[in-house]
DNA sequence: CTCGAAGTACTACTAATAGAAGTATTCGAC
DNA sequence: GTCGAATACTTCTATTAGTAGTACTTCGAG
């Protein structure tokens, strides 16, 4: 007989998983400082969950018994919790990363969507919707660049540094696409 | 005054959009035609709606008067509707295209993530990992190209060209990046 | 000629996610 | 010193997405 605990174990949304990560790569965290991690880190390559997604996954990790949590309040007035992986989470967490199936890259692309519509576009507005694109590229790529610079030197960090190297090509070659992407779409209207 | 209708008007989801955009594309199609388009095309640079999601936003854009629909009957038991595009609908798409900012790009690489998490994972069940995403953006690839050579001599379909050409580039370097990571993580175990 | 698998068409239910709102605190400019 | 903005912390609600199910059909293998 399994219980429905039971039947949910490793069954968790990746959402679920990231939010454990954050929390196996740190001592003990608030629901807020999650976020933060998530928005520094884990972005880059997997869309930073809302704040009331990552309150809502520690409430779950802590039923499944993933995580533990204790108030620890700052006055009288307000109060915040802190969370912390248990030795059960890590281990689930391993078994996840190990085991379970690679699940397709979700890739939603709006301005492959606008050009691939550019048949109702001008083509002027198209290439500055492209030139955007570049524009916000650029930016995150500025950050993984920081980002990679202040974790480059610490050995426990190899993985994630492994990781944010990919990002760094990543956003390279995005970068090169989009501009392809605007030699195809013709030379510049001015 | 601001109708219930009006205030929605041009705040579909992006979905919604894309079910609009592929009746954009062509004459009359039923909820499955749609799915079938988005799993064929769409899909290679915006994930692919579910059919429930889909039939949804049919009715919403009828209800927004941006498709009409009419019942085929094709037989006494089974009923099929079809839909097409409007002229509101076709303006509201040529709207949204031109002047909808272009939202920040969704990304969920599992991969990345499950390296990012690394420090808990067996060193060649990773590189198990990440050859196995070799395999599927191979596929992804090939099924790129094959719409790629369908479509390429219709002058009519010059922008979705475009894109199956950016689509192209884009999994061609979602391929090397992997072989970099791959090379990152470490010579093959064996 | 029939049985199972794949295809067509759609709905109901459930889970995941985003967004807005609420409350308190600190910091910096005027 | 106070006003507004940014930061810390959390919950509630509404939207969006995904799963599973029904029901009937066509097609191909045996």
């Amino acid at each position: 007989m399994v219980s429905r605990v039971d039947e949910r174990r490793d069954r968790l949304p990746a959402t679920g998983w990231a939010v454990l990560g954050v929390l196996s790569h740190a001592e003990e965290l608030s629901g807020y400082d999650v976020k933060k991690w998530a928005d520094h880190v884990v972005a880059f390559f997997y869309v930073s969950p809302a704040l009331s997604q990552i309150y809502g996954e520690l409430r779950r990790l802590e039923e499944l018994g993933y995580v533990v949590s204790r108030a620890a309040p700052q006055d009288e007035l307000r109060n915040k919790r802190l969370y912390r992986i248990t030795e059960p989470g890590r281990e689930a967490l391993r078994h996840w990363v190990n085991h379970a199936p690679v699940d397709p890259t979700v890739l939603k692309h709006n301005l492959a969507m606008r050009v691939w519509l550019g048949h109702l576009a001008d083509q002027d507005r198209l290439r500055d919707l492209a030139e955007r694109h570049v524009a916000e590229t650029e930016r995150a790529l500025g950050e993984v660049r920081t980002s990679l610079l202040r974790s480059q030197d610490r050995p426990a960090w190899s993985y994630p540094v492994t990781v944010l190297r990919w990002c760094e090509r990543y956003y390279r070659s995005e970068l090169a696409l989009t501009r392809e992407l605007l030699t195809d779409l013709g030379e510049a209207p001015n």
